[in-house]
DNA sequence: AGAATGAGCGAACAGTTGTAAGCTAAGCGG
DNA sequence: CCGCTTAGCTTACAACTGTTCGCTCATTCT
């Protein structure tokens, strides 16, 4: 095995171990640097061969977590293309990757509110593409300035995410509720901001 | 001095301490019980003498943290009786809340998404008051089935708690930006569930 | 072939943590 | 006024933490 390749593979061992070990009740922030290099088979030394340290690792996990978002958003694409109805489509995509992947999602959403202020801007920016991709699709869709139209999809990205966050709370019998609930708050907004968009009309 | 009365202002000192210590870059959870201690002017284990544990301190946090948040909702209703703007003066009096009391606020929106899960709930039970008494503004203001001025009523703290969150990142040039985002998103709310709420009319 | 690189290791160190045990002394109830 | 209660203290311990240092030894480069 090449070298290169060899350093790769427990480079990505540390990574796992370290998601593995997040859960409802483990954050980041209460990982230690030897509680992860020993699932990840190495002494804790030699972790400083592949991070200066865990905050260095921390951001590689939000980048992976940020990966996997995007991602989804593809695949909730290609649903939407085949299937239609948008709105339904993107929250149950979502949803289904929140529950399939929670200690992915728990990482973003803790982080976004975390005491590292790199790890904030961080989910921030991953956020953000959200936004950005949303904010671009509703500029063609309606009939909308700019600032308003990212106004728009701020709100619902945060309405989302914050239904992904019920969900982990939730018992699973809940979440066709929480599912139906958010589609019809986003559908408030898209109708209101129509409304004051065409102003005269409403 | 009684022996009581001494008992109760220590434990305040330990309540104080401990919110004292909390900053942007240090959670409840990072927070040590010997560090507390310190603060408080006591040994450390003259801390179990007032809570059984740390966790019982941070619950005691989140009451108090709630409390003020439930002060502050009376102090609003008072500036809307002179004041007339609902939205407005409602998200105002919240932002004063966020940017004077930054490190309470930063406790509920952490815990909000912590590792106990009893945090969890005791920091959603506190939101549910906003949700319940603005649901029930709304059920008189607007002509609308209780289910439904519920789910209003929650996507509109949900806002305004996330505005808040940007706050706390944000230079304070930009509070007036955020807070008129905050109300253009509430007003598209409102319009777009009167909307539905009165079909055949628009 | 020989030298250089660098991933991984073990031992060690100085801190910190939570908590148990037992003592002191001040306030309280009888 | 005496005995009980109890807030607060000191001491102590075992468990863990991050990080430094110096070593080995397989891969890579020349």
């Amino acid at each position: 095995m090449s070298r290169a390749e060899q350093k790769e593979r427990t480079r990505r061992a540390i990574i796992n171990a370290a998601f593995s070990q997040l859960s409802a009740d483990k954050s980041f922030a209460s990982l230690s640097l030897r509680e992860v290099a020993r699932e990840a088979g190495i002494a804790p030394t030699s972790f400083y061969r592949h991070f200066a340290d865990m905050d260095e690792l921390g951001l590689t996990l939000v980048d992976e977590a940020g990966l996997m978002l995007r991602q989804l958003m593809r695949q909730a694409r290609q649903r939407i293309e085949k299937n239609g109805s948008v709105i339904r489509t993107s929250i149950e995509t979502f949803m289904e990757f929140v529950t399939g992947n929670s200690n992915v999602f728990r990482l973003l959403l803790r982080e976004r509110s975390g005491t590292s202020a790199a790890f904030r801007s961080a989910v921030a920016r991953e956020i953000q593409h959200f936004v950005a991709e949303l904010a671009e699709y509703l500029r063609k869709e309606t009939i909308c300035p700019d600032e308003l139209a990212r106004a728009q999809a701020e709100a619902m990205v945060i309405l989302v995410f914050h239904t992904g966050a019920d969900a982990l709370d939730a018992p699973p019998e809940q979440y066709s509720y929480l599912t139906s609930r958010t589609i019809t708050q986003l559908r408030w907004l898209a109708h209101g901001a129509a409304g004051y968009g065409r102003k005269a009309k409403v």
